[in-house]
DNA sequence: TCTCATCAGTATACTAGTAAACTTAAATTC
DNA sequence: GAATTTAAGTTTACTAGTATACTGATGAGA
């Protein structure tokens, strides 16, 4: 592989890079595999956790919290309410969802085997690593979200 | 929030997993952003990236590289050719995919300024800990291709 | 050499999201 | 209290991927 366009400086940030999206993109294919027998996906199970802890909730909060559109989350609910997972109920202006008896079942039972696959992902770190690894992704995550507020123009 | 099927033993590498995935799309997010400029998407961008380096290079070749499908790569260039920034010659039965002058030049000029980019990304991480960083992600990458290759039942 | 398997790439139907226009109800303001 | 603005959710058209069936060419075996 030439060096094209990588400078020296930026090239284990790349690296890092490169290595993070690999195990994000493996992480949840990986997940979406698994969940495959509840016949859920990953972001159905995302929506129905987010419904669990938060219920009953908006379909606007539903949109903070899994960071979508307000019109993604009317498409997926649509789909959750024809297999009577979740349930909407208009009050005033806004609908209120919550889970079915047949929703609240079956998270309650996924949710914990989903949690430990999730988290055995990490299992090769030591718990020390662990909390080193978190405090470093959690500057990174500052950092860009103050990039975020920032204008980028080509300098 | 409530402990709903979350074990407290799990709770460190819960969070890790939410904060990675957070960074990601962020990320993701302010890249696709950034290349709108150049009236590019990030996977367009590492589309180009990928023959850049790999030119002449099969169709099959870039879908490896990329990993999406066959399907989505024959999508992907169908657009590319349209803009004109690649070109398809048919050499026996194989497709061998070439940049044109005008995708050349392009990626030639976007690749510096999104790789800076994306190196800034980890801009608050000293060196040091760039590189513990970086081994702690390929410890997790290869655990988790590990555990692709097992068969998962519940646990 | 005819047939059959294989393999690269394409086409089609489907899934899941976005953006933006639209609907409807509530809140505000005169 | 009528008119306007605002906000929640829906709808539609679009983008980008997958899975799968298909096309067409190569190469191998009888």
């Amino acid at each position: 592989m030439r060096n094209n366009g990588f400078t020296e400086e930026n090239q284990l940030s790349l690296l890092i890079w490169l290595r993070l999206v690999r195990v994000y993109e493996n992480s949840n294919d990986l997940s979406n595999e698994f969940l495959k027998q509840f016949d859920l996906s990953v972001n159905q199970f995302d929506t129905l956790v987010q419904i669990l802890i938060h219920q009953p909730v908006s379909q606007m909060e539903i949109a903070e919290h899994l960071t979508i559109t307000k019109g993604g989350v009317s498409h997926m609910l649509g789909r959750l309410e024809k297999e009577e997972l979740i349930e909407r109920k208009q009050d005033w202006k806004v609908k209120y969802i919550t889970l079915t008896e047949k929703g609240q079942t079956l998270i309650e039972k996924v949710l914990p085997l989903q949690s430990d696959f999730q988290a055995s992902l990490f299992d090769p770190l030591t718990d020390e690593e662990k909390k080193v690894f978190y405090n470093m992704l959690k500057k990174i995550h500052r950092h860009s979200q103050d990039v975020n507020r920032l204008p980028r123009g080509v300098q």
